[in-house]
DNA sequence: TTGTAGACTGTAGTCGACA
DNA sequence: GTGTCGACTACAGTCTACA
């Protein structure tokens, strides 16, 4: 469950990991600052478009994404 | 581009391999049947909690649904 | 640099009915 | 079984501003 907490969280660690700040990360996805924001916090969850929005500018295949979420996902569900 | 057509056509082709009809998919990813109808022709797209959804009811990860999309995507800029 | 808030527009997603 | 239409509610996504 909470697939929006996993997706946050991926998120996160994939810009920190591309040292970007929610800024760049937003100009480069052609999103809103506050947005990005809120998707790291788990209050919005994005549809697959922004998704892929989003994959092109941290340089890692959507379904790279999608992936990890599903691992994060099944973590959650062990503990 | 056009990453609604993409996914349009992909669930498509798993539902119809599942040998599910629209309603039926409808039921077992608690959505609408004509919301189902409207991601099918490109109207819609989906967001990530309902890809999920869709996948468990498919039988497939959404990963893979995704990988699908980027393929497909991928064949149309070709053309 | 990030979180949050409020107000806004567009669309995700539901529901009933008819071809 | 599917497409479509109209009307509806909830949320995706923008923008301005302040801590």
């Amino acid at each position: 469950m909470a697939i929006e907490l996993s997706f946050a969280k991926i998120l996160k660690t994939l810009r920190i990991n591309n040292k970007l700040s929610q800024e760049e990360l937003a100009f480069r996805s052609n999103l809103d600052r506050t947005y990005i924001s809120m998707l790291e916090r788990g209050i919005h969850q994005p549809t697959i478009s922004t998704l892929f929005a989003l994959s092109k500018a941290l340089n890692i295949k959507a379904s790279v994404i999608i992936q990890l979420v599903e691992l994060e996902c099944e973590n959650k569900n062990e503990s």
